[in-house]
DNA sequence: ACGTCAATTAATCAATTTAGTTGATTAATG
DNA sequence: CATTAATCAACTAAATTGATTAATTGACGT
């Protein structure tokens, strides 16, 4: 009983933890407005110049910020702004995805520093397990010292119950059972004390949207990345919620019906898979959607026919999402071209405005801004959200906002 | 930008703010789990005993807490058990239906003191806030006077965007946008210096589940209210999540589809105003449903008809829900009577059974507690939350559960 | 059977620590 | 010299820890 609160309520707002979540608020601030001085940064965190000088001084000591030139052209003592010290913090991003395997290696402002990817006809743990230390030991190999210390974690972004999707793999259930059984974590503690977080694939896309994308500044809204199968991420008060069972944002679950009104999961019509499908059936080699990553017009007929019925049902399931939670905007991303993704931003705007919203507030449709690589870059950056950021944004009693 | 930060971070995690916090915590650790000492307190809030002590004698003065019995029986000194005093505070709901208002009069401890109803063909804004005014006259004049100073808010449930509905109502559209030009706040004002929170109806309903029912201890859940319209309302983290635009949990206008596969909206299949609609066209007389809310027995076929398609289609709808967030549950109470909400939860859960829950974790189906007033008692239980309860669980720094 | 005392647990007192705020001071600029 | 930024110094709010007091039960001795 008491654990059950020590997860849901926890609290005792004791006092270490208030002087940590003001160094995590200012650096969360630091991170979304840019390098900001001391006394904008006061403003926007409510908290008094002197209290923000002594929790400055403390991340610069450090190394997490850097004071920036002061500026002058301005009356008064020229401010000097503190950012984000890109060598503050390095974390370890590893995507699984169903065809390939991608490491990279981030610094502390969401750079990538250094990536590896591996090509497979179908994911074995141990072969990309492997893939994934000799990429840390080469990676990390030639960092000067200091650096290579400050390495605070590995995300892993994974699909959810990989092992269930033998079929579309084309690999044995065998092979693939080896997922289920595996605890990445674990497997990682074999050749590394690194702490691991696991997340869901298009969830840690979503994370890399909202921490380091987001250029409308959005606070609420629900994100589907396109990938061999369309998954989602859900933003709620300006963070990524995970949900109760780590699986919140299962966007590609959603229901939707076919012609004939039979329900269908939206991840059934309107996944690259789907296409895939269709190239392969026409004669076609699916692989070049991968190979070739900015420009499809090769498969055109079919890219279009796709793109209509997948924005037709993206549509859909983002009305219901909006029924669900009201979101301000709807995000699509994914490892598409460009060019599609804003063709298919467009045309979910149109068949959305076709549906019935009574009773709703119908949100933007809007694109994504990292693109194909998102989940990798959202996996490396979920450890360092863990460490340096604030989790969520719920205010404390003691604000104006009142829950009227 | 500075007020919009004060309105999403909002922290400045001041000192002040630190105490009222821990404050509405042990307040909402009671109402949850009812009278409990200062050391069991201390446990639950992660605060240390003296801290808890502290706050205690501080609430205990300002009459929101009494002491209890002292427990005999184990060894060591007795605990005194603390609980919320049912006269520490009170508070006014008003509920505006289709054709009927109620005025409930809710103490501290959620117990509903005093109740008024009016009955009407359709709302008018003018004939509601006359009754509401002279209602609390009545049910305030003959408190002792230190109870009627404790009254601390009015809270309002009223249907979204209500004035939409003329056609169903039977009312002139001209009388019905009356409300859209109404501010409640401020008609409200004319009469009351009280403060005012305007809320949906079945997420009023919905925080009656949440702060006075929820026996199985739920955090996370899709709540369906069964009204005239079908509406709903999500808890989050063992809140009530309002949304960005106050419209989260439109569960009514979740998208399903009929039996030919256009799209269609929840509420436009599973509410009670279709049931009634089929009794009107069978000859009978809808109003029954009002007048008899323990047995409609009489009009058997047509409910048990409405039944099975309202179940099939709310487990579409919350199949959908749980794509979006990873609900534990599917709570589901109405202005039905128990035993036909009883049926209608069985039968949603045989529906759900049979659905396609690739990608999800499908959810529990599970009555709600509070039954039909839940509307009216909801919205008398807002102020009080707003007021002296925790508004959002989200865990501070410092705990244990970093994001993995 | 009953009184006494030790062990136990709860609540509070007193002293300390953490971390915030306010007001004064210093620094750098146009 | 007015202005603005950053910091120093003093103060305050609110938590923590350790000691103390209070109210029991249960064991032991007579």
């Amino acid at each position: 009983m008491n654990s059950e609160f020590a997860t849901s309520f926890v609290l005792g707002a004791a006092q270490s933890g208030l002087r940590e979540f003001n160094e995590r608020l200012l650096l969360t601030i630091l991170r979304q407005l840019g390098p900001l001085a001391g006394t904008k940064l006061a403003a926007h965190a409510q908290l008094s110049a002197q209290t923000v000088s002594v929790i400055l001084r403390k991340l610069e000591s450090e190394n997490l910020l850097i004071r920036g030139a002061p500026q002058r052209g301005k009356v008064g003592k020229p401010q000097i702004p503190m950012a984000l010290n890109a060598a503050g913090a390095l974390s370890i991003g590893l995507k699984v995805g169903r065809r390939s395997a991608d490491v990279a290696l981030m610094d502390f402002t969401g750079c990538v520093r250094d990536r590896r990817t591996l090509h497979y006809p179908f994911p074995r743990p141990d072969e990309i397990f492997d893939f994934l230390e000799t990429a840390i030991t080469q990676m990390t190999g030639h960092l000067p010292a200091p650096l290579a210390d400050r390495i605070c974690g590995i995300g892993i972004a994974i699909p959810f119950e990989l092992w269930k999707w033998t079929d579309v793999l084309g690999a044995s259930a065998q092979d693939m059972l080896a997922w289920r059984d595996l605890d990445p974590s674990k497997r990682v503690a074999q050749f590394s004390d690194l702490p691991v977080s696991v997340i869901n694939d298009a969830t840690a896309a979503c994370h890399a949207e909202n921490a380091l994308g987001n250029p409308a500044g959005l606070a609420n809204y629900a994100y589907f990345f396109m990938g061999a199968f369309i998954g989602g991420g859900i933003v709620l008060d300006r963070a990524v919620y995970s949900g109760h069972f780590k699986n919140a944002g299962a966007l590609g679950s959603l229901q939707i019906s076919d012609t004939r009104g039979a329900p269908r999961q939206l991840l059934d019509s309107a996944s690259l898979n789907v296409l895939g499908d269709a190239i392969r059936k026409a004669g076609g080699d699916p692989s070049d959607l991968r190979r070739n990553m900015d420009d499809w017009s090769a498969h055109a007929p079919l890219v279009d026919a796709w793109c209509a019925t997948a924005a037709k049902d993206i549509a859909r399931a983002s009305l219901s999402a909006c029924a669900v939670i009201d979101f301000e905007a709807i995000v699509i991303d994914g490892a598409i071209p460009t060019d599609l993704r804003s063709q298919l931003v467009e045309r979910v705007g149109h068949e959305i405005a076709k549906l019935d919203g009574r009773g709703l507030v119908v949100p933007k449709i809007l694109p994504g801004s990292i693109g194909a690589d998102a989940r990798v870059i959202g996996a490396a950056h979920v450890p360092l959200q863990a460490r340096y950021f604030l989790h969520s944004n719920a205010t404390l009693a003691g604000s104006d906002d009142a829950q009227t």
